[in-house]
DNA sequence: CCCTTAGGATAGAACCACTATCCAGTACAC
DNA sequence: GTGTACTGGATAGTGGTTCTATCCTAAGGG
């Protein structure tokens, strides 16, 4: 396959695959001569990892491109997976970490679902959370934080037990940073359309 | 307070004061003079609200005035809040509801709980992204969205009695707008240390 | 009376993800 | 053998967004 195929296979425009090229997230095809390349089939995945990591996810260049880089250099699977929670994570991160004074509100989660006490980022972007949200006056009672970490625990498992099969490293990345944006995603719709209906509801009495 | 004070006092600088006060999102000062103009402490509360909307939310300039218009033209609080939702949610959006063929999964969903049966932005959102995932090929089982939609339900009633409160409608937008973001961010970062934990129950196992 | 500030206008800056253009070299079809 | 299409490499430009900086005149206040 020749760049313009390549282009033709996986819908980017070949001045984009060559952008990628230079910025060093897809792999050189093989040379065959001077001034012509074989891509592969794995070039295609690898285009689609990056555009779904790009348009669903909404991650950078520069992320994409670290992901990217330690699946090159075999980093193992659950240093993969810590990466790619950590860029998802900060998307929407203020990150003003600023030394908490109490014990953080996230540690007692982790002791009431019985999560093992292994300091992760996702622990810490918790916290952080946490602490901007007590800062914002926005009140977290622990019973909605129960309720929130007994479903996020139902379906965790779920989602590993997806993330630990696939074959590809690709697929992998693919996986965990896509399954976590989603379900965040979806999480938040039906968010909102439970506050509409109760909002409605509400309205209605009064009506 | 002249120009110089309220940024001062709101920590924005008086270039992007005038900004704001060009995009029309920031009321003009009461003109003393031809040169000099006074502020109020609601100047001071809109650029709190304006800064929020941009830092946390991470809305653009463009929603935040049409949010702000709303606001300033005495819209009433459920066209408000479906609003504010309607831009919350549109942030990850790929908004591409392709006209379903079969009965949309978040129908049932409305079903399920027993909301009441309103179109809304919240719900044809919520049809899209789940349209979405099923394109993606990734598996949301009714006890997933049976678990997730009740942990929301549970929540909504606390969010909404909050947001109906709020005395300044400055107030009511940004109450609705960070509470629903930082909700759903809260719980990504639920999901994500679940899933962590999860991994490393699993990696301790096979070690 | 002069320094500081206001308001208005306009231009520039910085960042990001491309996108376009140009180039010389060369394989492949005909 | 010739011409076309394509290559890698380099470099510059684009378009959108959110400011930031500069310049101006007019005028209040210590």
């Amino acid at each position: 396959m020749q760049l313009k195929e390549l282009s033709e296979h996986s819908g980017v425009s070949a001045a984009s695959i060559k952008y990628y090229l230079r910025e060093g997230m897809l792999p050189a095809g093989q040379t065959v001569h001077a001034t012509r390349a074989q891509y592969s089939a794995r070039h295609v995945e690898r285009l689609n990892l990056i555009q779904a990591l790009r348009r669903i996810v909404g991650l950078n260049i520069e992320q994409i491109r670290g992901l990217l880089k330690m699946a090159d250099d075999g980093a193992p699977r659950l240093t993969l997976l810590a990466a790619v929670q950590r860029v998802v994570l900060d998307l929407g991160a203020s990150t003003t970490s600023s030394g908490g004074v109490r014990a953080p509100a996230g540690d007692a989660v982790v002791r009431l679902r019985n999560w093992p006490d292994y300091p992760s980022d996702a622990r810490s972007a918790l916290n952080a959370h946490l602490e901007l949200m007590e800062n914002l006056n926005i009140r977290v009672s622990s019973e909605l934080l129960d309720t929130y970490s007994k479903a996020m625990d139902d379906v965790a498992g779920l989602d590993i037990a997806v993330t630990t099969a696939p074959d590809s490293v690709d697929q992998l990345i693919l996986t965990a940073a896509v399954g976590l944006h989603l379900h965040s995603q979806l999480l938040l719709k039906l968010l909102a359309l439970a506050q509409a209906s109760h909002a409605i509801r509400r309205y209605e009495q009064d009506a």
